[in-house]
This record gives structure tokens, C-alpha cells and sequence, in this order.
DNA sequence: TTATTATTGTCTCACTTTGGAACAATAATA
DNA sequence: TATTATTGTTCCAAAGTGAGACAATAATAA
């Protein structure tokens, strides 16, 4: 984890980054049938924002997206895709980022290169927010979960990033039902339930499945090895442990 | 069409454009059961490439996309869409760049705008290439369709871009099956048979589809209106005539 | 005029997939 | 021992798909 790049206030013209180009990042954050996503506020000013970040002049741009990635969260080996370049000009607007700098005493020189307008490179990360250790960027106060379905007014266009990003990743999870063990084992236990993942794939859809249905796809995938059943302390049949295979 | 770029001779600092971003273009060409790319050559290098271009300052980048694609090609009102953004720093070689600019007789000094890192947003396009006129950008010669399972080897990464951008176009046949009008109708006459629409669909998916499912399907979506036999001179019974639905 | 040929529109049948409910099994609790 | 909630599985109807069959029919050949 390297944290070599110049502070805000050493740095006006941005000089260890490729201009003009940011990332942002929707970090989505599962546990126990909740999903949550990862936001910025800047205290003083009421904004919130995505995670974002800037791409050093000698780093592969998805290089570059796991490392801010990892600042953000603590957190590498991390699945990651990259979803959409939100290039409108009616992005370029420099009053928030006035605000944020203002409020950080920083200066926000006209040619000060955070208020110049920004392509930015849309990624969404699925993670277990239990794992994770949020921490602020420079210009930020706080790093927290906020419930997918109860979030605050974003910046900019930052809430139209967020929509895109989810219906990718529904659209994803319906179709690429392959590499089980990059995405969804590190959001279950070790061994989990039949449930657990059931619940997993509803939350994350944010719809109902039919049990018997879900359950005969998941054994024809031949992606799970079942393992002595957990006697749980419910009143009822105690369920098989599964866990992904290989 | 706006060509109000200054001309790369005396625009040494790409000024006009965001620096460091390009744009690379996938251009599918459909006509009578073919299925071409669009590619630049540039004369005395034995160099091709996609068409690519840059985004102005105060343009928004899909405008940017559809002003490119309109200039090479002519054409407004085209299906396009945006697929995968490229910005490893294995794309970033100076060597072909500098001997296109050679060639044209332009002076690649090592500070030039074009000789430095682009990270590149790729679009794919699909249109039928009789409608098209191919026109050569400021630095190549000629642009002309190839066909896609013959291509000649491409500068840079370009190879890659092209497999990307047809892996996505055909998993977007499968899924949208949606607003047929917007990207099958401009490939097709005004009205077809059925047998035209299943070459469509054949020979971008590049594989042969069953007759009598295709039919099934294609009647059932409700999008087509059946018209008149069509009376063809083959010595067999006579198809109908087709057309999108509105 | 009649037979031949290629293609078309539709149908059939087996097979697979899916939705939805049913059922026995069973771990804890009353 | 009865009750309860959940589980693993089965069943059946509905829907979808692959593969082939078949009659209809324009043009051509005999």
C-alpha cells in the first residue's frame, strides 16, 4: 500500500496524475442480507460523494482503481469492474468542489486543477463491509456505509453513477454466474447455508426467489461441496453447510 | 459537421481537445451477409489502426463520439455505444506515433501532444457500410472496410479493443433484444424476409441459428409486421416481406 | 403440360427448464 | 408427546428449445 503521493496542499497542479481523468467508485458492501454502499461527507458543507481518484502518470488505469480502492477500504484481492466513462460537461461543476476546498482551507485558485472539469471511469467493488476500515481521503471528514435504499443526496452525478452501477451489476450477477469463488465467497462464511446464499442473491437483486428453483440451480452448477449439517438451535430441520468447491 | 479543429500542424499542444483522452472506434459494417470493420491506414508505414479521435474541451463525450463517427463516415443517427475504457501503460509506445507523424511530414518532437499517454474510451458502432463514406482522418490516407475475419495486424493494442467490442455486441444481440428499430432496421431494406433478418443475426453472432426456432422467436416478440409475398425469380415458393412494427 | 427443385411456413415430438406447490424429515420448543 | 418452523426433495403443469418432418409453392427443366 503505498501512499507516495504528494499532499493536497504541495501539489496545485496535480502534478503526479494524468489531468483531466478521475475514477469513481461504488463500493458495495454486504453482510448479513443488508447491502450498503461506501460514501464521503465533508463536514461543513452537507456533501456527500463516491470514493474517487486520480490516475498516476505511470500506473495502469485499473492498477490505479485497486490501489485507491485499497486506501479506501483496507482492503486488496478485491472484485472489481469497471462499468461506464461519465464524460457530460453538465458534470463540471465547480461550486461544490469550491465548498470542499473552502472548507479544508485550502485555496481555490481559478487554475486550481480539482475545480478543472474531469472524465471519470465508473468501477463497482463487492465487498463484506464487516472487513473493511473505511478511511476519509485528504478533502473528506468521514468514510461510512449508507443503506442502498436510504441514501442522502449525492454530488453532481454521482446518484445517476450509483443507478448505473447497480443495474450492472444485477444485469452481471443474472448472466456471468461464473467465478463463484471470486465474488461470492468472500461475502458468505467459510461454509454457509443454502439460505445464506439465497439471501445473498436477493439482497443483491433486491428481489424474492422461488427456494426450490434457486436450490436445484445452485446443485447443477457443481460449484458447491455440501458438508455435515449445522444443528443451529432453531426449531426446525437443521440445513446443510456448503462450501464453494476447489 | 463541424470541422472547426485547428489543424494539427498548428495546434502542436492539442489545445483544443482534453488532453491525455482519446476516443477508438469499432465500426461494424453490415451489408448482405458481410460483416467489415472500418480501419485507417497510413501511407508509407504498413500501419493500421481504428479511427479514434479527441474530445474538445467543451463537448460532452458521447457528442464527441457521434461528431468523430459523422466525420469519418458520414453518417448521423447511428446505433453506438460505449463499451470498455483501455488505459494500461503497455498502450502507451511512442514508436508507431512517431512514424506516422514522419510520414506526414510533421515534426514529432519528444514534447507532442500525440506522444503522450492516452487513456482511450472505446465506442462500438454498427451501420451498413454501402451507406457510409469513408473518410481518412488528418493523419492516415485511406479508410476502408475489412472484412472482420481477415483483418490485417493493427498498431498498439487495437486488436485486443476490436475482440473486446465484438464480444460485447454479440452479448448485447442476446440480451436487449430491445428497440430493433434503432439498430437492425438501418441494416436491413425497407421491408425483408425472414431469411434476411436470420443472415443478420448469423452472421453478426458468427454461427449458424435453427430456422424454425428463429421464426418462432421473431414472430412471437410482436415486432414485425407481415406484408405481401415477395415474388423473387428463385424456384421456390415465395417468402413474405417483412417490417419493423411503428 | 408436367415433373423437378429449392425454399418457405408451420407443425410435431421429444427434451429441458421453470414456477409453484406438496410432502416427509427433523431439530428445537411447548 | 405434540407443535412449530424450516429443510431437502419430489411432483406436475406450463413454457421454451432443438431437430426434424411435411405440405405448399414459385420457378425451371423436361
Amino acid at each position: 500500500m503505498s501512499e507516495q503521493i504528494t499532499p493536497l496542499e504541495q501539489n496545485p497542479e496535480g502534478i503526479d496524475f494524468l489531468p483531466g481523468l478521475a475514477m469513481d467508485f461504488v463500493i458495495f458492501g454486504y453482510h448479513q442480507y443488508q447491502l450498503k454502499i461506501l460514501l464521503l461527507e465533508y463536514r461543513n458543507t452537507d456533501l456527500f460523494a463516491l470514493p474517487g481518484g486520480f490516475v498516476k502518470t505511470h500506473e495502469n488505469l485499473n492498477d490505479a482503481a485497486r490501489r485507491v480502492l485499497a486506501e479506501r477500504t483496507s482492503l486488496t484481492n478485491i472484485y472489481l469492474e469497471q462499468f461506464y466513462t461519465f464524460g457530460d460537461l453538465d458534470r463540471y461543476d465547480q461550486a461544490p468542489m469550491r465548498t470542499i476546498m473552502q472548507a479544508k482551507g485550502l485555496v481555490p485558485t481559478d487554475e486550481h486543477w480539482l475545480l478543472r472539469r474531469f472524465i471519470s471511469v465508473g468501477y463497482y467493488a463487492l465487498i463484506d463491509f464487516t472487513k473493511a476500515v473505511p478511511t476519509p481521503d485528504p478533502l473528506s471528514d468521514t468514510c461510512t456505509w449508507y443503506d442502498l435504499d436510504n441514501l442522502p443526496g449525492l454530488m453532481l452525478d454521482h446518484t445517476n453513477i450509483v443507478q448505473k452501477a447497480l443495474q450492472t451489476l444485477r444485469a452481471d450477477l443474472d448472466r456471468k454466474l461464473i467465478g463463484y469463488d471470486s465474488w461470492a465467497a468472500p461475502l458468505l462464511a467459510k461454509t454457509f447455508t443454502m439460505a445464506d446464499l439465497q439471501k445473498l442473491y436477493e439482497t443483491i437483486l433486491g428481489q424474492k426467489l422461488r427456494r426450490s428453483s434457486f436450490q436445484r440451480k445452485m446443485l447443477s452448477l457443481d460449484i458447491l461441496d455440501r458438508l455435515e449439517k449445522q444443528y443451529s438451535g432453531g426449531a426446525h430441520k437443521a440445513p446443510y453447510l456448503y462450501q464453494f468447491k476447489q
